[in-house]
DNA sequence: ATTAAAACATGACAAATATCATAGTTTAAA
DNA sequence: TTTAAACTATGATATTTGTCATGTTTTAAT
């Protein structure tokens, strides 16, 4: 089993705040997983009791509307934590958590992060950094999913999949996602997001084959509206 | 000038979590005023260095969005803090706070919230879950806001409301927007507000008179769909 | 009380988006 | 390799929402 304070990925996260000796206490209890492709992690309702962190892969968490649709609210990747949210408030999850592609995990148990919590005030702080930080982003989700049109929003998507996720030799982005998962991520129809896929290729703005999307023109997305 | 630890709201923000000695500390640096309807505490990108503790009175924070409207992500009431987002990660606000009614409000300066925060775990947690509320209630929002119709969107603000905001006499809530902000709040055009409100007045759902508004079915406003 | 400015209201139309139908394509399992 | 299931694509159409124009009402200042 490796140990927490060689992880190179904790320095992406709060743990970074926690000194060796709470590190090698954790390595102690937590647990180390592979995730495999819609692999589901937890889901809305349920107690997660500890936070995970991602080693690798890419995980989308995402919210069941009134009307039956999934929308993803945000897209997990190496180096985060997930679920600190519902631990601090000490409530079952807000939210689902699927993994997009093959992820390795690892779980660190509820009491643990508590202790280190209670005690260490720069972890507290760090985490609390963390959270503003995640707030500060929703806050811009709201605005755009309430004030630009579906065009936009998967335009900015696209823009954040290239600056996010690296490309395979050919230039593909390296995350693969469905129509669905785009226009979940979008917060609309399937088709309508199919259709404006289609669009961005005749403007020569992306290019596809099957699931495979690679940006060619990101001047031309910025420019969309 | 009024004491902090003799002062009511703060059993319904993080402050509770301070102990007396804190608290006498934060009364003598505080400041206390009052803040007229339609006035300015801060704007998007200004920089607050401190946080505001609501006595009285309404507020609502907003973001302008890149077509140039703006867009209310939150109101906040009575108890509630502002600018704890920016305080922690030590950034210019991301928001613009404009009074919605007359507030009465206190401002404590950044270095006193720092200090408590470095050395009061308790308090740091009590900040943490009070933001882990915030970005729950966040994702809710975004969810709303991207699987909703506006009609619906509007029936919330309306319910959430009602559920909020005291009564006068006459049973109209005591809060009053204009349609403006309720266009603000729902993200949509100040004209479709209007024509929605004005449905719903006509299907008896709601009584209007002028920018007062009162609920008249609530259950019908939740049928909406 | 008068009056100008702001806010509200509504019609007509345009644009964006959803829905339904149907067909082609890709994927993954047998 | 075959084959079924899942996914992608696109047209036709309906619905929702935005925009522009115009008139009315309310509000607040003089």
């Amino acid at each position: 089993m490796s140990k927490c304070d060689q992880c190179i990925i904790r320095q992406f996260n709060a743990l970074k705040a926690l000194g060796k000796d709470d590190l090698v206490r954790i390595s102690g209890c937590k647990t180390s997983r592979f995730v495999q492709k819609g692999e589901v992690l937890f889901r809305e309702g349920e107690s997660i009791n500890g936070i995970f962190c991602v080693k690798d892969g890419v995980c989308k968490l995402s919210k069941l509307s009134a009307n039956g649709k999934d929308q993803i609210v945000k897209l997990v990747v190496k180096g985060d934590l997930i679920g600190q949210r519902s631990l601090v408030s000490d409530e079952k999850s807000n939210l689902t958590a699927v993994a997009v592609n093959e992820m390795e995990v690892c779980f660190i148990p509820k009491s643990e992060i508590l202790h280190d919590l209670s005690k260490n005030a720069s972890f507290s702080l760090d985490m609390l950094q963390d959270m503003a930080k995640e707030l500060r982003i929703a806050d811009n989700v709201i605005v755009d999913m309430a004030q630009k049109s579906v065009k936009q929003r998967l335009a900015d998507v696209l823009i954040y999949l290239h600056e996010t996720f690296d490309k395979d030799k050919d230039g593909y982005l390296s995350v693969i996602l469905s129509r669905e998962d785009y226009a979940s991520l979008v917060g609309t129809a399937t088709e309508s997001a199919i259709r404006i896929l289609s669009q961005f290729k005749k403007e020569g703005l992306i290019a596809t084959t099957g699931k495979h999307v690679m940006i060619l023109d990101l001047e031309g997305l910025r420019r969309i509206e």
